[in-house]
DNA sequence: CTCAACTCGGATATTCTTTGTCCGGGACAC
DNA sequence: GTGTCCCGGACAAAGAATATCCGAGTTGAG
C-alpha cells in the first residue's frame, strides 16, 4: 500500500503552474523542487498524457495548466501519475479449491470486495473534493501572499538557472 | 497505489475461521483456497503477530480467531498484512530548492500532504466500519446459509487433504 | 529561408520492494 | 517417545518503481 512518490512531485509542480503566467520548461521546475530533472520530465509527460497539462514546444516552450486551478482535482493528479487502478484487486479466490461457488452467484463481487470499493471510493471521492486552486489558497493562508508572487518571479527570471 | 495481494488471502482466511468451531492448520487454509501454502503460512504469521488471530500447537492445532467476529475490522486485517504507514509519504519538498519555506511556517503540514491525509482517514474509516462479522452475513446473505455449514464441516473433516 | 537552440517524447538500464520458498527449532497431543 | 504442527529467520526470484539517456519536432532569430 505505497503511493508513487511521484506524485507529491506532480502535485507540487501544478501548484507552481498555477502561480506561472507563461509556460515554464521541466528543467526549470526539476531545479525550483532540488530533483532528478529527468525523472520529473517523466511525471509531467504522465500529467500530459491525461491532458491536465499542455507541453509547448520550441524555444520559449514549456509546460501549462490546460484548466483553470479550479477544475483540476487532486484525484486527477493522482490517477494520472499513480494509475486508474483500484488498489485492491480480486482474484476471486471463491470460485477456486475443493469448494468452488457456483458461477451464477458470482455476478456480483464477494462482501470482501464489495468492503474494498467502498473504501476505495471513500478514497477518491476525499481526493476529486479538493482541487489545485484549494491547494493553492491553503498554502498562500501558510505561508502568506507573497509566495506566489515570489515563485511567479523566480520562474520568469532568465539567468537564475546556473547562478550562484 | 497497490495493497499487497496477501490482504485478500488472510480477509479470506479470517472469514473461514468464522465457520470453524476448532483450530485449522494454515495447510488445511491454503488447500481450501487454492493458494501457495508457505506463503499463506507467512500471512498468517502476521496476524497472529497483530493478535488477530492466534495459534495453537501440537498435534491437533492450527490457527483460530482470538476475538469475536464482530470485534475484528477489515481494517485491522489489512494494517496487520500491508502496514499501518500511510500510503502518502511527504519529502517535505517545500524546504529545499532555492526558494525554501520558512521552518516556522511549517510546523503543520503542507496543503498536500494534509488532502492526501483526509484521504487515508476516509479511506481507514470506510475499513473500520466494516468487521469480520459483517462478512460473514454478507457471504450467507449472497451464497445461501449451507455456505457456512459446508466449510465447517470440510474444514472438520479428517482424510480429504490428499483424497482424489 | 537557413540555422541553431531549445523543448518534449519514448526507449533504455539500475535499484529496490514485493513475492514466494525453504529449512531448522520448539511445543503440544497422543 | 513420536508424530504433527507452528514459529522465526534466511534465502532466491520476479516485478515494479526509480533514474537516465538520446532522438524527433518545434520555435524563434538572423
Amino acid at each position: 500500500m505505497k503511493m508513487s512518490g511521484g506524485v507529491e512531485w506532480a502535485l507540487h509542480c501544478a501548484f507552481a503552474l498555477t502561480a506561472a503566467d507563461r509556460p515554464v520548461p521541466a528543467a526549470r521546475l526539476a531545479e525550483l523542487h532540488d530533483v532528478s530533472p529527468t525523472y520529473l520530465a517523466k511525471q509531467l509527460q504522465a500529467l500530459a498524457r491525461a491532458g491536465l497539462i499542455h507541453a509547448v514546444q520550441g524555444h520559449a516552450g514549456g509546460y501549462a495548466l490546460s484548466r483553470p486551478p479550479s477544475e483540476i482535482t487532486v484525484l486527477d493528479v493522482v490517477e494520472a501519475i499513480d494509475g486508474r487502478s483500484p488498489a485492491f484487486t480480486c482474484t476471486d479466490i471463491r470460485t477456486r479449491g475443493p469448494m468452488p461457488a457456483s458461477p451464477e452467484a458470482c455476478r456480483t463481487p464477494c462482501a470482501i470486495h464489495q468492503a474494498m470499493i467502498a473504501a476505495d471510493d471513500a478514497w477518491r471521492a476525499s481526493l476529486r473534493s479538493v482541487t489545485i486552486a484549494d491547494l493553492a489558497s491553503g498554502v498562500t493562508a501558510q505561508h502568506g501572499p507573497g509566495i506566489l508572487t515570489g515563485i511567479r518571479g523566480w520562474l520568469g527570471a532568465e539567468g537564475t538557472a546556473r547562478g550562484v
